[in-house]
DNA sequence: CCGAATCCTATGAGATACTG
DNA sequence: CAGTATCTCATAGGATTCGG
């Protein structure tokens, strides 16, 4: 049955792809960082320590369950600190860690890409869907 | 019904936060670099054209749906280019943009930032993990 | 060989309500 | 105030099949 065998080939071809995939350190990252509020919460730390509630206020659109989803990510991956002062209504502070701050760079280098060459990619994205209208 | 409102009002802000980031130059680049396949097949014609069936093998893991639908993007937005042989066995090869090609080097220091770093991410990984299981 | 269309499932993410 | 748990729904993405 030459069918089944080729799609089990093609099976163990993805399998052993991600697993390479899981392997690779900027792949790790770029999971990481794609994550929808991961840069918007170290760009919002990248000032100073905040609290949860003023990373809530500030970050008008997360919901408070990826908020705190997305800090425990950061937390674990040692981008982030925390630390709890047991004061009567609890307070949390988050920080950047060293390690977080050194990822300010080169997501500083992202930027200036964006904003230096975005525009040219919205003109491209206007040619082509002009193209595809006149079809 | 002060309920009512207040989701309202929550609602509202999340709309015009998303509207705020859909102008957001480095969040556009950032949702399209951290597109799952996005980097792979920028990377793959990194070091010259090819044709879309190199790329499918040389991306064993990508689904053939996945591959088109990230060319088409890829090109809506000016980063890669499309040219079409129209021998017997039709010919399409993609190549990367100068736009597109500008794209590697903020790419690079991604890269580079995960090569020094991310074994540390993964000693705070499992220093954090450890933690948690003595819990 | 290249790609479009259809179908189906797993995951992501918000709303809500409850705990310490 | 900070965090957890549960429910629900939209969507991303893979398999498959058909067309040029």
């Amino acid at each position: 049955m030459p069918t089944r065998s080729a799609a089990q080939r093609r099976q163990l071809e993805r399998e052993a792809f991600d697993a390479y995939l899981a392997e690779c350190p900027s792949r790790k990252l770029l999971d990481r960082i794609s994550d929808k509020w991961v840069t918007l919460v170290i760009c919002a730390l990248a000032d100073g320590p905040r609290r949860f509630s003023e990373l809530a206020r500030h970050l008008a659109g997360v919901s408070q369950k990826m908020l705190t989803q997305t800090l425990r990510t950061l937390e674990r991956d040692g981008l982030v600190t925390r630390t709890v002062t047991a004061s009567v209504p609890v307070r949390v502070d988050y920080a950047l860690s060293e390690l977080g701050e050194s990822l300010l760079t080169p997501i500083h280098h992202m930027k200036e890409w964006a904003e230096a060459h975005m525009a040219e990619v919205a003109r491209a994205q206007q040619g082509y869907d002009e193209q595809s209208a006149t079809a």
